[in-house]
DNA sequence: AGGCAGGCTTTTA
DNA sequence: TAAAAGCCTGCC
């Protein structure tokens, strides 16, 4: 089926965008996306048309909030004029194509553990792993078996040596108290969804393993709170090098998490 | 109390 | 060898 995606898209930015780690390229013009239990191949075909291996009813229901596509990603850039921020504005520019993914909450908790104090491969490999060890296999449209992301109880049930074995190593315990604190019912992910942005990263960092910048993660990406701004190193540096005198995030919100998202990628990209 | 150094698994460049 | 979408513990 073909679909058209007016609004800023661009697959590349968004696999390399720091968000997502089940995106893997499969040619020139494809990705393949895992995302819960749906797998998608998602060809570029025109300027603004994608080829996708499901029908109309399947796009609407799952992949349709997967990708966001009810935000007008070009409407947040052009909220900020040249003149009025110009680093924010080119980095907005160079980054254009970025949305931020309706991610699964619980997928995003863990996801956002593994990614600590890691690369990008090594973050993808672990996820992989995880999934191999205890997810439910299934078979995409191309007849190629996928895991699907485990759930809280397929992740406690595993011991120390398997979750070592997917390449966590002092994250292992950090992943394990995640998935007991949602298995146990001592975080509910689905009143998150509906707590604000402020009561979900405090609960969250509640949580052995999480602290701040994990939990704005959860919330930016799990949680689709646009105004969450994780801070990490990179973040860091833009703000000392480009923001010495402050940065205002009172006249970004709540898009926050969006401005951040652009400056993360164009840092990285630009060293 | 709040800030900070040190350590942690493994991979990647 | 250092750095990587950090966090915890222990010490002051």
């Amino acid at each position: 089926m073909m679909i058209t995606i007016t609004d800023d898209f661009d697959p590349e930015k968004i696999a390399a965008s720091g968000q997502c780690f089940r995106w893997r390229k499969v040619d020139e013009k494809t990705y393949r996306i895992i995302a819960a239990d749906h797998c998608l191949y998602i060809s570029q075909d025109g300027d603004q048309t994608y080829q996708v291996d499901c029908d109309e009813s399947t796009f609407q229901t799952e992949w349709y909030s997967y990708f966001d596509l009810d935000e007008s990603y070009q409407a947040v850039r052009e909220r900020i004029a040249p003149e009025q921020d110009p680093f924010l504005w080119q980095a907005m520019e160079h980054e254009k194509g970025i949305r931020i993914l309706r991610q699964d909450p619980w997928e995003m908790l863990i996801t956002s553990v593994i990614t600590q104090n890691r690369n990008i491969p090594a973050i993808q490999r672990s996820i992989e792993l995880l999934s191999q060890v205890c997810g439910n296999r299934q078979y995409d449209s191309r007849g190629h078996e996928f895991f699907v992301f485990p759930t809280p109880g397929q992740i406690v049930a595993l011991n120390e040596q398997q979750l070592l074995d997917c390449k966590l190593g002092y994250r292992w315990k950090y992943v394990h108290a995640a998935a007991e604190a949602v298995a146990d019912g001592k975080i509910n992910l689905l009143k998150l969804q509906k707590a604000s942005c402020g009561e979900a990263v405090r609960q969250l960092t509640g949580i052995y393993g999480i602290g701040n910048k994990v939990a704005n993660c959860v919330a930016l990406f799990g949680l689709h709170q646009l105004d969450a701004f994780p801070q990490d190193v990179w973040i860091n540096r833009v703000l000392e090098n480009e923001y010495p005198n402050g940065y205002p995030f009172e006249s970004y919100s709540p898009y926050n998490g969006v401005y951040q998202q652009y400056m993360f990628a164009y840092y990285r990209n630009h060293p």
